[in-house]
DNA sequence: TCAATTAGTACGATAATCTGACTAATATTG
DNA sequence: CAATATTAGTCAGATTATCGTACTAATTGA
């Protein structure tokens, strides 16, 4: 397991980088949230997301993120509506409370990305982006 | 924290892909190790690693690295030598019992690292490559 | 030498995560 | 259209991961 992770360790570098910014702004922010919690919290939609697609997007099991839905829910961050189009499924919406954490980490994000942008080059960041978004393709099991 | 993350999750995706290849070949291979073990491990060093330089890495406490290298150490994974150099530290080395997972841990990188090559093209895995390494130089806390 | 730093451990508390088993709603299909 | 299979979500229980605080021992530095 060693040499060979390379990349899947300056990826995991990378990747926690932003997610740590993004986490650490919605504390600043006052929010009461995990980190845990915020990368459920970042896959929710804008107009809701079921429970089934954000454990797929968080890589986790049903459980684990009914789990941490529950105390986003219990802190008041979501909240749940039954879903018109299945009546099995409930569309979990971020509330207005969820408002100025999102909002904080979006700006942390955003801030980090300009950052990069000026350490890569504007050219080296949209390979980037591009050669990420065509891994997509063949790793995400979601999209 | 919902579209900006945009570039985070797309790491996210690519990052987990390959750590759970990596990680579902060790265990296939044999292996009695959980992801967060295996990704402790995998930061282990052809001479031995230190406790502190192992948590940074993997970017837990010293705490969260010594339970999980104890765990390695109970299941025969890893052994302690003190360091020759600091009397206080210890250097944990891979055992020959681990061995077998490090190799079919590789193997699958190797083969997943591929797919990616042909997904994406010689050129565009380069670039990539290469984004990544000089992010290292601003995002990584250890490097 | 003695204060400050550094490597690691001990203990206890939470938080995150999984497996297995279950209910209710929806789809499929003969 | 009724029986069956699938899908969304929940419940219960267990294990694992992770952190904070406080501590010991070795090293460094003034």
């Amino acid at each position: 397991m060693t040499e060979s992770v390379n990349l899947g360790v300056l990826m995991f570098v990378a990747y926690r980088a932003l997610e740590q910014r993004a986490h650490k702004a919605a504390v600043e922010a006052g929010g009461n949230i995990t980190a845990a919690q915020a990368r459920v919290a970042a896959r929710i939609g804008p107009d809701g997301t079921r429970l089934t697609d954000l454990a797929a997007q968080s890589q986790v099991t049903k459980q684990t993120a009914a789990h941490l839905v529950n105390e986003l829910h219990r802190a008041g961050y979501v909240e749940r509506v039954t879903d018109p189009e299945d009546g099995r499924a409930r569309l979990i919406r971020l509330t207005a409370a969820a408002e100025p954490l999102v909002h904080a980490a979006n700006a942390a994000v955003a801030k980090e990305l300009a950052v990069w942008r000026g350490h890569l080059g504007a050219t080296r960041m949209e390979h980037l982006q591009e050669a990420l978004t065509m891994l997509r393709d063949i790793t995400d099991p979601w999209a």
